[in-house]
This record gives structure tokens, C-alpha cells and sequence, in this order.
DNA sequence: GTCTATAGCCCGATAGAC
DNA sequence: GTCTATCGGGCTATAGAC
């Protein structure tokens, strides 16, 4: 809703990019339309202009990394060989993660956040099918846990205020090795 | 449910235990001291009358598992080997993760929670002789990638829902197989 | 130790002028 | 598109009776 912003929907891309700012530093719950008004130096109701409740600024928000791990996920699914099919999904999570590292982060940052996500009615069954890429079909326990090891290490790195400033190939090549060692691919 | 309680210090240890779950459930952002109180059967002023405040409250659930943090890097600093050193600072790590699953699932829940023990003056200087232990005097970007993908990867692992049922031992053969992976020990 | 009651603040959200 | 002004509600925290 609301595509015709007026002109070009400048203003919408500024509360975004100080939204996400903010979640990041605060975290979703701890950064109100206030603050996010006030760094923009506009009003509470400047906002509210362009998004219609904090739910769906939030939304707004994170929807490049839901759009891009749903692209992640179809084409992982698309391949037959099991092997192929997990490496695919993963290499695909390093690279959505490096991309959108800050959003990343403000979703792990936050359990209001994934209150917000369950009413995404695609989300649910997007990460269930994620879980299966990552799983296998029949997890046993030693599976599992290699798989949350990759899920956590990678996130973990991609937010690591340390590694911030690291170049992207560099993260990504020792990343896809250290998913290989722990998967054993 | 519980009744009028006997024994003294008895009802702070089921505030104690309440808020932790509700924490692990909701945040500590959105866990109320109405909720905590509700669920118990009394009302916020009788638990404001066992803690002074919900700072803390919030760092009374943490506090065994900061203390736990303090004896592992004391303990691993007085090795004198680089290896052997870092070795001590990551199993040590584990055993706490293992032993205090929901506290540390709570403590990366909320960025709330590190506002409040940012106020706690060890905790500081305790999480960089951690980072000191965990990437060595002279972190090159390879280190620091395979340091913080442990560290997440732990986390991540003793946090994991899914897992929660795993036998201990289990997890921590897998996770120090894990680490040793990473850090080419 | 626990209660009732309330103060005081900030939140998300709305109404209507310009 | 942005403003001022305000509403209703939940929050932390306190005061004082029992």
C-alpha cells in the first residue's frame, strides 16, 4: 500500500535505514518511534505517514532478507542429490547473511521480532523448509547438531562487530570452509 | 499451586525461577513483573519487595552463570600455553553453555540484558579477557572468523530447541569435536 | 511478606489543522 | 507530508494498611 509516496518515496527509504539502524543498536523493543522520529528530526506521526504501525515498519524492514532466503530456499530445493542440495542451501545462507548483515543481526537481536514474523504467513513454512534443507530428511542427533553449529557460526560471524570492517571474500571463503568441516561435505 | 511458603528465602527462589522462564519465553523486554507476579499467584509489589528493581531481578537469574564465566577464565589464564590456554577457555565454555542453557538462551534473547550488566563493573573486563583467551594476543582475520563461529556455534547449539532433550554428554563430545575443527587443535 | 492503590512516565496510535 | 495535541493503556516503582 502506498506506492505513490508522493515523490520517488525518499522519505520511506530515510525511516528505514534509521529503523534499521536503531533495532540494531537497541533492538526492536527498545527503540520506539520516538527515537526513530527524533534522529530523523521529523514527528511520530511523520512516520506513521508512511507506515501504518510499528508492525509493518519492522516488517518492511527485514523483508530483502525474507525475499532473498526465499530465493535461497527455492533453488535448493530444486536440486535432486541431497549433498548438493544442503551445500547449495548453504552457500546461499553465507551469502544472504553477508548481505544483509544488519538485518540479520535485528532478527536474532529480538523475540518481539519473531512475534512480528509469525504473522508473515509465508515465513513459518519458509524456515520449516529451510530446517529440511539444512536436516536432511532424517535428522540423527549428530546431524542436528553440526547443522545449529553452521546456523549459529555463521550468523554469529556475519554480526561480529570485530569482523565489521573484513572483506566479504575473505568471510565468505573461510565461512563455506568452516560449513564444509563441520558437514562434512 | 504453591502456598503460603515456609521456609525462608524460599519465595525468592521461585520469583527467581519464574522470571527465568518467562525471560526464556518472551524477552526480558516483554516479561512484565505483572506476568512474573500473575503467573506465582501475588502481586508486583511482593515481588518488589524480594528485588528493588527489574535490573535487578534480571541480573539475579544471570548472576550463577557470570560467576560460572569468572571461574572459566580465571582458571584458563593460569595456563601458560597458548593452545593448551585457549583449549581450557573453550571446554570450559562449553560446560557452562551446557549447565546454563536457558540463562545463556535468555542473555543473547534481549538487548536489554546487556544495557543491565553493562552496569555490572566485572562483566566487562571479564567478556574481553574471554575474547583475549578465545583469539589469542594476535588475532589474524582467520582466527577471529573461526573464534566467533565457535563461540556462536555453541550457543547456538545449546540454545536449540530441537536439542533441548539431547543427553549432555552427547552435546558436549560433539561440540568439542566442533571446536576442535575450527580451531585446528 | 503480601496486599491495595496510585503516581508518573512513555508507549503506540489517531484526529485534524496547515 | 508534516505538524500539534491527545487518548488509552501498560510499564516500573512507591506508599501505606494489614
Amino acid at each position: 500500500m502506498a506506492k505513490p509516496v508522493g515523490r520517488r518515496g525518499e522519505t520511506r527509504e530515510r525511516v528505514l535505514r534509521t529503523a534499521l539502524c536503531l533495532f540494531r543498536e537497541r533492538g526492536v523493543g527498545g527503540a520506539s518511534l520516538q527515537m526513530i522520529a527524533d534522529q530523523l528530526g521529523v514527528t511520530k506521526a511523520a512516520v506513521y505517514y508512511q507506515f501504518p504501525s510499528k508492525d509493518e515498519l519492522v516488517l518492511a524492514v527485514v523483508q530483502p532478507a525474507l525475499d532473498r532466503l526465499a530465493e535461497v530456499v527455492d533453488l535448493a530445493e530444486g536440486i535432486g542429490e541431497p549433498d548438493a542440495r544442503r551445500q547449495a542451501a548453504v552457500e546461499g545462507l553465507i551469502d544472504l547473511i553477508l548481505d544483509h548483515r544488519q538485518i540479520v543481526a535485528t532478527l536474532y537481536s529480538d523475540p518481539a521480532v519473531a512475534e512480528v514474523l509469525d504473522s508473515h504467513p509465508d515465513l513459518g513454512g519458509l524456515i520449516e523448509r529451510l530446517r529440511q534443507l539444512m536436516f536432511g530428511p532424517d535428522p540423527t542427533p549428530s546431524r542436528l547438531i553440526a547443522a545449529a553449529m553452521v546456523g549459529g557460526g555463521l550468523i554469529s560471524v556475519g554480526t561480529e562487530p570485530l569482523l565489521a570492517d573484513t572483506a566479504p571474500d575473505v568471510l565468505r571463503r573461510e565461512l563455506r570452509g568452516a560449513a564444509r568441516l563441520l558437514l562434512r561435505d
